[in-house]
DNA sequence: GCCTATCTATAGACACTCTACATGTAGAAC
DNA sequence: GTTCTACATGTAGAGTGTCTATAGATAGGC
């Protein structure tokens, strides 16, 4: 989760809302992240450095727009190695060999 | 986690520690799950019906042997493009160009 | 006798996700 | 003018599963 939340906040600063669209949109409609789960997980990512906020008000509603910081690009990366690492270790288990 | 275990019992019965060896070694030593992880779930498997087991006595020692049935080798499958599909939209929000 | 490897198993802590709830604005539909 | 949908944030509590730590037991090497 902290991963993909990190990536869509890689090119350009999101708010919550917009995250959770940007995920279905991403993944073609299948990601459906609930808000009980993208709220507190932005938090803690800010919480970890990873991530700043603010709040701004556009039309009336209130916003509170999220940005990438250094410490969140590093672990970004750091995140997607892990996860290829992963994947690689779980297909390796689960699928067939083709060349033994 | 239940996938890994479908798995490394699909070519032949192993019990407990034969299939925590089997994980290790088809990962190249990376997976390195702990028994409190592998025995709980063997037994969540069994009871699911995907597993079945046979008490035997080798050298001594006393090995529980675990078998796929049926029903397991049809989750398996269901595991395994569950794991692909997964695994592909991870991917194509984390790296959105390689799965463009 | 002691240590390591083999073998199974449980209890409790820990972390995270999901469901459901709680609140409020803006604009379109009727 | 009221109702519905989309926008927007957030918390509480349930549920699920993994990990750590612990426990007991046999076999074989040193």
């Amino acid at each position: 989760m902290d991963a993909l939340l990190l990536s869509v906040l890689e090119a350009e600063p999101l708010h919550g809302y917009a995250i959770i669209e940007a995920l279905q949109a991403r993944s073609g409609g299948v990601l459906n992240v609930p808000t009980g789960t993208v709220y507190p997980a932005l938090r803690r990512l800010e919480q970890a450095g990873y991530l700043a906020s603010e709040w701004a008000t556009v039309g009336g509603r209130k916003r509170r727009t999220y940005r990438l910081t250094s410490a969140g690009r590093t672990a970004l990366a750091g995140e997607r190695s892990a996860w290829r690492e992963f994947a690689t270790t779980i297909a390796s288990v689960l699928e067939p060999r083709t060349a033994e």
